[in-house]
DNA sequence: CTGAAAGCGCTAACAG
DNA sequence: CTGTTAGCGCTTTCAG
């Protein structure tokens, strides 16, 4: 390993000199001198060690990133928007993956092993000198497990923290979905279906307030029974749509493209087409959306933007102290396809009764 | 930050005492001693400093990940792979995401562009000291440029360097495309269309090698125009099956997922229905092919198997100086699902003369 | 303009 | 059993 000190005996210096020229101090030594350093470091392929550099300096430039699961789906774009800003700013980027879906077959919301595993992991990056540290879950949900005697900058990336200690950052599901639900009210709908996830899911609440709250601003009573909840699984879309076309829905929301997908199954069997016969619009812009015949209207969930916002909370308070506690929601993109008809329930019926 | 000073000064022992007891060496110290000096560093919080700890012993236990674009489908599993063997093997990762499809359009394999970026990142880890590197690509394809001195080990993974100076870990296209073939012919399909990638694609060529060994081993001529190229897009296996059809072929090996996707739209506008009038095989096991109607035969490459075989060969180099230079295939599995019906062509043809 | 010296936090050889 | 010492590679006063 070439050192500074190498290079110091090599040109006849002291390390200190080399040290200055390297590191681009002007008048650090004549203009020979730092010619000759310069073209030794070159030629040896000197690099720096920065874990020296590191410890001397006291710090690391490093970020340290949690995901609860890489492979989910949504996932590796947060790390993604993390890691263009982190580059932007000269951060470097350790990555911890839990992998809770593997290691515990999705049972482990905040089960003990979870708690160890995490806090293993933030000794580690604790251990690592990382200067903040971003948790991206796997889906929105609150955390009520907070890392104990944390010394730097943390940040919750598509989940939040119980008590409002550290800051989130988050989509705005509730105005996504008073979005869609204005949009399908626009293009004639008033009889809406809707498929939600589970009751409990922090999602399935927050879409069902953006959901009624655009219907109460436009007069529509809700009714109880054409809100359905399934399990995000495609099944569950292809299970439960049947009922909301029997009580004559002219659109379905269903607040995932999975479930969506079962939809897309189950309407083609009835021999209806999404789109013509009845309306349908989905919630991830998973990759395949497009993939449906027609292609799935659905919500963009700003991913990206997320991981970048998170990178930044994180070196603003850095860089200029700037502290925020706050919970962030950033807007989705609404992706109007062709699963969306413009038809009163009366045309459909109308249809329909043929 | 407390260090071992402090906790030297506070149990009146010196620093290597606390050190030796800290690292569990028996004997270091007496039994009240060590137990002393324990509880105090319990209580204090004591983390020790990996910066200070690698820098002397001349080892980070760290690798690092280079991925060409982390949001590219099958990459996060790979990382994944990667991460757990390292996880099992107490090492570390350091992520470098060249985000080569935001940057660059897509358009960049093996531009000066490309180096650069590439080369910094390597300096940079060099810099951080990682005692081996991975380099996950986002395709299969040949890499041209190489790592200019690299001095850990370095191994590829989803592609491979031109001269097979590093190790590379992919799956074998060929093996499951021959495997695909012989289930297809099993099944009673002699006239069987194949819509391919681009045709400069490795694995294009892998896959139509191991497909037209199948025909040949039973038997079966291969015609050319029932081998058409598209481009991985879903719009080509909706243009191109068309003719394919006009052929009175009585399955489609699709190369890819998505293309199978376009596929599925056509057959449904000309009134053919997949897995009855028409067998469908694709490629990837993408997460939404067993959303499709009825679900997609495909292929699944082994992707957290190629990340885990990585991590494998870098670690064994390092602790065992066991060396590897080959390219490793690693096998795929296949997903049998309802898209594809044993018909003979005959009764196929029959059918549609109807 | 240049260098000596101290020290970041830790480990490890050796001496007592 | 315990402590002294040297030093990993680098930066940073401070003095010449």
């Amino acid at each position: 390993m070439v050192t500074i000190k190498k290079i110091a005996q090599l040109t006849k210096v002291s390390i200190a000199t080399v040290s200055n020229v390297l590191n681009g101090k002007t008048g650090a030594a004549s203009e020979a001198k730092t010619k000759e350093i310069i073209d030794v470091a070159r030629n040896l392929h000197y690099m720096p060690n920065m874990l020296a550099k590191s410890l001397k300096q006291q710090k690391t430039n490093t970020i340290g990133i949690i995901t609860e699961d890489l492979t989910v789906f949504n996932t590796p774009e947060i790390v993604d928007g993390i890691d263009a800003y982190c580059e932007e700013n000269e951060y470097e980027i350790i990555l911890a993956n839990m992998r809770l879906f593997k290691r515990y077959n999705n049972d482990f919301t905040d089960t003990p092993r979870h708690h160890n595993l995490l806090d293993a992991i933030l000794r580690n990056m604790s251990a690592r000198q990382v200067e903040g540290i971003v948790y991206v879950g796997y889906h929105c949900r609150e955390i009520a497990y907070l890392p104990p005697q944390i010394r730097v900058p943390f940040v919750y990336a598509y989940c939040y923290p119980k008590k409002s200690t550290f800051p989130s950052v988050m989509y705005d599901d509730e105005k996504a979905a008073f979005d869609v639900a204005e949009l399908l009210i626009h293009n004639g709908h008033r009889k809406i279906g809707v498929i939600c996830g589970p009751a409990v899911s922090y999602h399935t609440q927050a879409r069902l307030r953006g959901f009624k709250r655009a219907l109460e601003e436009h007069c529509i009573s809700i009714k109880p029974e054409l809100v359905l909840y399934g399990d995000w699984e495609r099944q569950s879309g292809y299970c439960l749509v049947g009922s909301l076309i029997d009580l004559g829905v002219s659109a379905v929301f269903s607040f995932n493209d999975l479930m969506a997908s079962g939809i897309y199954e189950r309407t083609t069997e009835l021999g209806m087409q999404v789109g013509k016969d009845i309306s349908l619009f989905g919630f991830d812009n998973r990759d395949i959306s497009q993939g449906y015949v027609p292609a799935l209207s659905t919500v963009e969930p700003p991913l990206h933007d997320i991981g970048r916002k998170c990178a930044e909370i994180i070196l603003n308070q850095l860089k200029y102290h700037r502290i925020q506690k706050k919970r962030l929601y950033l807007p989705c993109t609404i992706h109007e396809r062709n699963s969306v008809c413009s038809k009163t329930i009366k045309e459909v019926l109308a249809e329909r009764a043929k």
